[in-house]
RNA sequence: CGGGGCGUAGCGCAGUGGUAGCGCGCCUGCCUUGGGCGCAGGAGGUCCCCGGUUCGAACCCGGGCGCCCCGACCA
């Protein structure tokens, strides 16, 4: 491609809505345009990334066995009533009325849609196993776009569904999908992690995310520094604290505190560590107000907290209704003599030694506070979040935290779709049997992203050869007869190699091609410049890397060749 | 959904009552070819939209729309 041709246009300073690193490499090297809020247009060089994305999911995919489909975008809303989804998505789901007022959505993910495709076609336990998968553009109305194409509400996914006739081959079908998933992200030279996760609003059981690392990335994993363990913040595990030096001989004693309702001011002003500061809070479970307790310096994980309760979300209360039910102040409440209230203790919370607490009393705080001995929790549990140097839940060694963008994410679905949606096939006895089900996702376009997050310096993208949109770029330095027409020739000849080949043909400056050459971030650049007037050689360099070798036209042709 | 910020040329911005400018980019010519080169000339604007105030509005007032950021667990 002759970059006079390329429909691109690269910009000096990146448009002021760009904060991320990706964000505005990608508008400022073309490979992108906003449209709207979490809307983009792709330009021939991104659009060429996302197709190389595309096409290794879409071979990894083949190769485990899933067949190609493509489901529709528009989908009515009685599939959704079906699944419980019209109303359980919620306002992440785009919806739309036809001409004649009858509603649709804009599919964010398609278990719907495969589901009643699954139970037309596959009657028997014959046709089963069978994983179907589709690469499509899929919406969800986020509540808020982000990081350009990153939390997009338009955005390509793969997404895979597999139907099985019991548990175990359910299983085998999800292994199988791990394995190409981890083949995937492999071919497409990202550093990731398969973490364990929650499964979130999909439903299901178990599910595995796909993490890129990178400091821009919204989630947070925990990750063993010595062994594989690693897992999402909502998942994250640690193995139980030791419990500190002390103990609490004393019996709990009210002293006072004024103004001061939260962990961090009773710890300044009593100048104790923050963590023998426990924390109180209350959570609408229902009717029932339940107070959860932890340390000072932890977090209440809510995911695993209403895991535990059984429930499919916990809400805080709210301070009125705190002080409807229990009449006490607010930010002074502990769980020493706290009537009618249930209280949840997180584990290494309940085991200190010694804590302050709230003394139900405005102003007042107790300290010599003994878990077990002054108050009784209903429940002892795990519920708080990792913590970086936590230890690990499966050996004991430091935990890490580090923040990654998911690109992937594989669930084990049960029969969640196929109870709602009356997934059935016939057994070898000819009885009726649910489906098992799995889906695995993984964002083709937030592939792209990430990459570019993960790999870039301060003058542009470093495409990993798996996904760069052309593999070399031929750049003219000079404006020599023969200079020029060396460079169109080894031009000429990669093509006729078959190497997916950039060539800048531009009367620009020099500066202006090796920053364009360096933003754009092809990885093999052909300099046709000095070297060459010198000594007839073009010069190859690595982007990324400084200094470059000087080969002959034909070397460079059968080099470049031979890294494809 | 709550709070904040911003909408002026493709991008970045200035202009805060008298009918619009700068840098980059774009076009033409000359020049230049190893790190966003120089000179000269040029094109490009519903100043987000609607309404109001005013002799006169990009600017003031009202309403709307759009875009971005922060937050949406620490009692």
């Amino acid at each position: 491609m002759r970059l006079s041709r390329l429909v691109f246009q690269t910009l000096r300073e990146a448009p002021k809505e760009a904060d991320t690193v990706s964000h505005k490499l990608m508008v400022r090297a073309s490979l992108i345009r906003q449209v709207a809020a979490g809307v983009y247009e792709w330009l021939p060089f991104g659009w060429r990334a996302v197709l190389k994305a595309a096409a290794i999911v879409r071979e990894e995919m083949d190769r485990a066995g899933a067949q190609e489909v493509l489901l529709p975008q528009l989908s009515p809303r009685e599939l959704w009533e079906e699944s419980g989804r019209w109303g359980a998505y919620g306002k992440n789901l785009m919806r739309l009325k036809d001409r004649h007022e009858r509603d649709f959505a804009l599919g964010p993910t398609h278990e719907e849609v495969i589901t009643d495709l699954a139970r037309a076609t596959l009657r028997s336990y014959r046709r089963l196993p069978a994983t179907m998968y589709q690469i499509q553009t899929k919406f969800r109305d986020e509540m808020r776009p982000r990081f350009g194409v990153m939390r997009a509400r338009e955005f390509m996914m793969k997404d895979a569904y597999s139907f099985d006739v019991d548990d175990a081959a359910s299983e085998r079908s999800y292994e199988t999908m791990r394995v190409a998933y981890n083949r995937i992200f492999t071919r497409l030279g990202l550093n990731y992690r398969m973490v364990d996760a929650d499964s979130g609003p999909i439903g299901g059981s178990f599910s595995q995310e796909f993490m890129v690392l990178a400091d821009a990335g919204e989630d947070i994993i925990a990750s063993c520094t010595s062994c594989d363990y690693a897992a999402n913040m909502e998942k994250a595990e640690s193995a139980p604290l030791p419990a500190p030096e002390g103990s609490a001989e004393a019996a709990p004693e009210a002293i006072s505190t004024p103004g001061t309702k939260s962990a961090n001011a009773v710890s300044k002003l009593l100048g104790r560590p923050i963590r023998d500061i426990a924390k109180l809070m209350f959570y609408q479970v229902g009717e029932e107000l339940v107070g959860v307790m932890v340390r000072g310096d932890h977090e209440i994980n809510e995911v695993r907290l209403a895991r535990l309760l059984g429930v499919d979300e916990v809400v805080m209360a709210k301070a009125d209704t705190i002080i409807a039910k229990t009449g006490l102040p607010i930010g002074y409440m502990g769980p020493v003599d706290l009537p009618g209230i249930r209280v949840i203790a997180d584990r290494d919370l309940a085991a200190m030694p010694s804590i302050v607490t709230g003394a139900n009393r405005v102003d007042e705080h107790l300290v010599h506070v003994k878990p077990g001995r002054d108050f009784t929790p209903a429940l002892v549990s795990p519920i708080r979040k990792a913590c970086e140097g936590d230890p690990c839940p499966k050996c004991g060694q430091p935990l890490k935290l580090m923040h990654g963008i998911e690109v992937g994410h594989i669930f084990k679905l049960g029969l969640k779709y196929s109870k709602a949606m009356h997934a059935v096939f016939l057994d070898e006895g000819g009885k009726e049997q649910m489906m098992v089900m799995g889906c695995y996702g993984i964002g083709v376009t937030r592939i792209v992203a990430a990459a570019v997050e993960q790999n870039h310096d301060d003058r542009g993208i470093i495409w990993p050869f798996s996904l760069a949109p052309y593999k070399a770029m031929v750049v003219p330095v000079g404006a020599e007869p023969d200079l020029v027409a060396a460079a169109e020739q080894l031009y000429v000849d990669l093509e006729a190699a078959g190497v997916e080949v950039l060539f800048d043909d531009r009367t620009e400056a020099p500066g202006v091609k090796f920053a364009d050459a360096d933003l754009l971030g092809v990885p093999v650049q052909l300099i046709v410049g000095k070297t060459f007037k010198a000594r007839g050689l073009i010069e190859m360099r690595r982007r990324g890397t400084k200094q470059g070798i000087e080969v002959s036209p034909q070397d460079a042709v059968a080099q470049v060749k031979s890294l494809a």
